[in-house]
DNA sequence: TGTTCTACGTGTAGCGTTCTACATTTTTGC
DNA sequence: GCAAAAATGTAGAACGCTACACGTAGAACA
């Protein structure tokens, strides 16, 4: 079944380059990862062999010893562009580093986070996850860990980086109703449940509750079909109590809920507000004019990523970093007479 | 400096496989292969043990004498949802196989698809990469290798997937002609030159002669910088001889076009009609209401990945694969009476 | 009955690194 | 000057797998 594959050009070793630079394998080594015990010369006699013969180490060896250099990166999706932020924080932070980050998308982390584990990744950041706490510790006993978007720090064996999502659901509410706003809705997602998402609400609830509109809280949820977020905002928006101002907990929905008002006719702001979250640079366009919860995606992926690699480097007692959000405000939500 | 690392559950390995199953490591390795020469009998035993023990064979590991079973993704950007839709469609391909994708993003491929060596990826896809073919068959004399979106097939040694991306551009034209639009504009890609655009640029060109709008034919090109597009756009709409239609090289350009014009006063589509390319989600939302040309994101990523593992299984002949992209025709380009 | 096949298992040499010991040379302290 | 300490380099055993080369036993054939 399986042919013979093709003859490739094959790997320079570091045997040959030691032979080249006429030196021990050990030494070479010994430079690629500047170990103690090297003299300037047979550091720069190494350093030429390796470019003249081009010599680059392989992964997998150095794997099967110590690091591979490697850091895997989990994502819950890839339609949303506040993810492409997070993204530019970790490949900013590895910059000067050498380490490479890899990718992979999907819903249930575990079985991806079980094939990086298996690829010898050197640490994960997990962004997003929908996992327990205990299932976690379990990831984290593995291998270095931190997580981005997950509220539960109760005897984490991990780090943690997080926008705080209460207070950007407050945000949300209160600039709502300095613009005039009383009856909030919220979209929220219906499952999974996330603790990012239960933050989000609980926000909500507490401010709208502080404002004395604690009778008006209204949560809808709906899944990440997009087909069922348009029924279930219509319904919400041709009841008989229509909201003046809906609170969505991701610009995607926010797009959404735009794109059913229009439809029906209701005229944004004037009809009703509409807030989202993450800041996407879709907001801007002025089709959308969305006001958003800025949450510095790049900043999240930074600091995750400078905690991953002191984790890698031996911390071992656990780090939570929080990120403060803020309102940017657009047309979508601003004051009418 | 690099304190000593908490101590981790260690790995079971292939030993301790064997030894529990009372075989030796080379029988379990023939089972983990599926290997010629395994009864049942013994096959039964060792998935036992596999399963008792929770074993996982180390990539690193395999990697080091065959294959690691990891391939490479390269995107350009993750910011256009576009993508998203070409890795659901290798996520699919790969769904019973035991092949796993990471993905890595870079403008500049080079680097990146080197560390993916490194990490002795079994194969790559190149996704819209900016490279010569010359440097593109040096990869491919070192890996599998397929591109997703590069037209250049002269001498190619290795495997191509693509949109027929003039054919799309002739689609665009005929499309607004026939709705009635004569100064059809295109919105281009100032740099990086790549052969999609190029493609595209030609079917504009060509089909604009062939409606007998030659003398009207105008391409503007920017860079990806959101702020120098909307400059571009806004000296486009407000010249004193605005075209009356625009195709984009791509949604999230049409979004800005949408954006400009409406910030300008004008309607679409009845002052300016705009198409875009890609057929993302975004298309669809009520305040966008896009005309674009769908390129079946998920057929490609499909295909590529197909023919990635053939190459991989040893195919050495090059083949390349193309998908016929269509028109999604919504408001932005609606007739005009 | 011997001889040849075929099917099934095993032993073991690497794959390209890292890293612990250790040997050798140079420097330091007095 | 001389012992002790520090600096520099080397040998070689892993790491966890794969795959080649064999050994053995029963079946098929003549």
């Amino acid at each position: 079944m399986t042919k013979k594959a093709p003859v490739r050009t094959p790997r320079i070793t570091i045997r040959e380059v030691a032979s080249d630079a006429g030196v021990s394998v050990a030494a070479v080594s010994k430079v690629l990862r500047d170990a103690y015990g090297v003299s300037d010369a047979l550091r720069a006699k190494v350093q030429a062999s390796m470019d003249k013969l081009n010599y680059r180490p392989l992964a997998s060896a150095r794997g099967l010893r110590g690091r591979t250099y490697t850091l895997g990166l989990v994502f819950p999706d890839l339609r949303n562009p506040f993810f492409a932020d997070i993204f530019a924080g970790v490949n900013s932070a590895l910059e000067r580093t050498r380490y490479q980050a890899m990718q992979g998308v999907s819903v249930s982390a575990s079985s991806l986070v079980e094939a990086m584990i298996d690829r010898q990744m050197d640490g994960l950041v997990l962004i997003g996850p929908n996992e327990t706490n205990e299932r976690l510790n379990d990831i984290a006993d593995r291998t270095p860990l931190v997580t981005i978007g997950h509220h539960d720090l109760t005897d984490a064996r991990f780090d943690t980086v997080n926008n705080d999502d209460q207070l950007g659901g407050r945000l949300a509410v209160r600039h709502l109703c300095q613009n005039g706003h009383k009856k909030i809705a919220m979209l929220s997602l219906a499952a999974p449940v996330s603790t990012v998402i239960n933050q989000r609400e609980l926000g909500y609830r507490l401010e709208m509750t502080e404002q004395g509109l604690g009778s008006a809280i209204n949560i809808v949820r709906a899944p990440q079909v997009l087909r069922e977020v348009q029924l279930i905002l219509r319904r919400l928006l041709e009841g008989k109590d229509r909201p003046d101002a809906i609170f969505c907990w991701t610009d995607l929905m926010a797009f959404e809920a735009i794109s059913v008002a229009t439809e029906l006719g209701l005229s944004i702001p004037e009809d009703i507000a509409i807030v989202g979250y993450d800041n996407t640079i879709f907001c801007e366009f002025s089709q959308n004019r969305l006001t958003s919860i800025d949450q510095s995606g790049e900043v999240l992926g930074l600091q995750a990523t400078r905690l991953l690699i002191e984790r890698i480097d031996g911390r071992s007692h656990s780090e939570h970093f929080v990120v403060t959000p803020r309102v940017v405000a657009r047309t979508s939500s601003a004051k009418v007479s």
